[in-house]
DNA sequence: TTAGGCTCGGAAAAGCTTTTCCCTTGCCTC
DNA sequence: GAGGCAAGGGAAAAGCTTTTCCGAGCCTAA
């Protein structure tokens, strides 16, 4: 049988294909490939050979004559979190539409396994280079040794001005929350969120203070609190807000930095008796369905579109590995979902 | 420069650093796998060269060499879950210092994607495949069309004899939690689980059947329900089990068939006055550190160890890849977490 | 009838590394 | 001083595909 001429591992090679169709390799190729000038019948013949041989032809001979990889590594550099999904899937979304495959690897923050991994990426001759979150935020850029793979940041800054970084609107997302509020007719906020260490924290605390002035509110420094990004901080945090008793009536609205810290929120204020959204409304952050939707009253959040960062990041980096150069940090606009937590759908 | 004589996007090839040498592209070769005889000058001279060239193999070229591409694909199925995480996880680790690395895409239940998804990682000569994560249960099995290449299934399973398949002991995992339950002088046990049609539910259900057959105490099918896998089936479970508010007597555990679940219960049986875990013991399963944690009182619950089964599965398909053959089901045993739903640890 | 042009298909190089085989050179020993 | 042996290093093939260049027919038109 033919099929069995040249067959190790059971593959194909295009000379298979060649023989059975009795041509030469450079006539199977473009037949294949659609190339040069044939007779149909001879494309014809070649094709039906390597249909029946299961020809597959080998991207890594066709990758080292091109030049070009079809694959981009996706380095994430803290634990996988469930950041790291929503982005992964917007990612892969695009990248495979342009036929290029991801190669995912984990540092997990240590910085010589991150080496390593670039080093393994470069070698393997990917042709862009995605790295996603952080531990340090911004983090330390990544040194590619002038190796001319295009590189971007998704999900986390880095300081350089050459580099180019993909990230949610905090400061948008954050105003949207707030003003949802003041249109609701809350007017005493208070913000509770995660360690400071985030640029996140920081900057929708800002767009926070901003947004409260902007409308002629109080901003009382003593109604930000600024802790973890934990259900038990949510907790602690309204014990602390609204300790006394009495202090209750000086807040009838809180922003949360992220959903589950609202949620930890929602249900500290429950056992006070403390009605959501009727007494307190809230906004959280991140619109993780499965915690969003499960508090109750379910929670009206902010959603920073990791996906469509994601496939941002995709598109990014496949025009970059087209010859665009790109520089800066551009920041993907984050939406208001709305549940039940403001009164918003209710009223 | 001879650094500029043959880059181009920056590539250094083995030539530049046999010409820098001053040797032949074999001999620097060579030197640098440290095979064949050479001077201990002339490896230095070679190597030297490479480091200042900034030299790193093409790992195309390579694997085109070797016949072996020092990658795996891993074919996800539905969306990248929570248990997606810790699974890639473990594969990477185990892959990883083998030097193996890992293309990951996702097929989103569409058995037309998959099919392109399978070509296309057989195009680029992985050297294994892992398909992971399941919506019918168990799935068809993925055809390979004989490329011979190792592939394993994994948190999923598939009819085939031939098959090899990593899950966890869902029916051992069960055990673990009721017989917890009973060691803690528990006697009326309900079961409140997800939808049939996954085989951890049938199986985590016939298991507690077992159980409370073997220690001669009553099972009541009123007592089992079946439904969803979330936080508000557990929520309207409670309301049917405890329904008319004497029937709560019934009732001194629930074995719940997942977190989410457990954390409605809870959340139910609060509302209710019933204390947790003094009039109510709760066992959940799979140990989501982010929702058994933050649960009040935190929740003693099963872990699937997933991030070991997919060490396992790493390191089953390095071996297949090194020519064993695996054939079967394996189940990872899980482990039991104690934590406060049980007043095992208070007591 | 011959020259030019077109069509079809083959040969070979390129892309990069590894490995086998062979040649050269130098040194040692007889 | 010559032969032999070992060590060091080079040439080339293999691994697979693509693409360029070229040649061989054949047809047509002058």
């Amino acid at each position: 049988m033919a099929t069995m001429t040249h067959r190790q591992r059971g593959l194909t090679t295009i000379r298979d294909v060649a023989a059975a169709a009795g041509v030469s390799i450079g006539t199977a190729s473009k037949a294949l490939r659609g190339q040069g000038s044939l007779r149909d019948e001879t494309r014809l013949r070649v094709r039906e050979a390597a249909d029946r041989l299961g020809f597959r032809p080998n991207d890594l001979a066709q990758s080292l004559h091109r030049k070009k990889s079809f694959t981009v590594g996706l380095l994430s550099n803290d634990s996988y979190g469930r950041f790291t999904i929503p982005l992964l899937e917007g990612i892969e979304q695009s990248l495979a539409s342009a036929g290029v495959s991801v190669f995912v690897c984990n540092a997990f923050d240590d910085t010589a396994r991150e080496e390593k991994l670039i080093d393994s990426l470069l070698s393997k001759r990917v042709d862009g280079i995605i790295v996603t979150s952080r531990r340090t935020d911004p983090r330390t850029a990544v040194d590619l040794h002038n190796a001319g793979v295009p590189l971007l940041y998704a999900f986390t800054r880095v300081q350089s001005e050459e580099a180019f970084c993909l990230v949610p609107d905090d400061l948008g997302g954050a105003r949207l929350g707030v003003e949802h509020l003041i249109k609701n007719g809350r007017r005493r906020i208070a913000h509770i969120s995660g360690p400071e260490r985030f640029e996140s924290v920081r900057l929708r605390r800002d767009a926070y203070q901003a947004v409260l002035q902007e409308h002629g509110l109080p901003h009382d420094s003593s109604k930000v609190l600024i802790g973890a990004w934990s259900e038990s901080w949510g907790h602690e945090a309204v014990a602390k807000l609204f300790g006394g008793g009495a202090t209750g009536h000086d807040i009838d609205a809180i922003f949360c930095g992220s959903d589950q810290i609202a949620r930890g929120v929602v249900d500290a204020l429950r056992e006070r008796g403390v009605r959501v959204p009727q007494d307190v409304a809230i906004v959280g952050f991140d619109n993780w369905e499965i915690v969003a939707a499960a508090t109750r009253p379910p929670l009206t959040t902010i959603d920073m579109n990791l996906q469509e960062l994601g496939r941002e990041a995709g598109s990014a980096v496949l025009s970059m590995i087209d010859g665009g150069h790109r520089t800066g940090t551009i920041r993907i606009p984050c939406k208001l979902v709305v549940r039940d937590s403001c009164g918003g759908r209710a009223s």
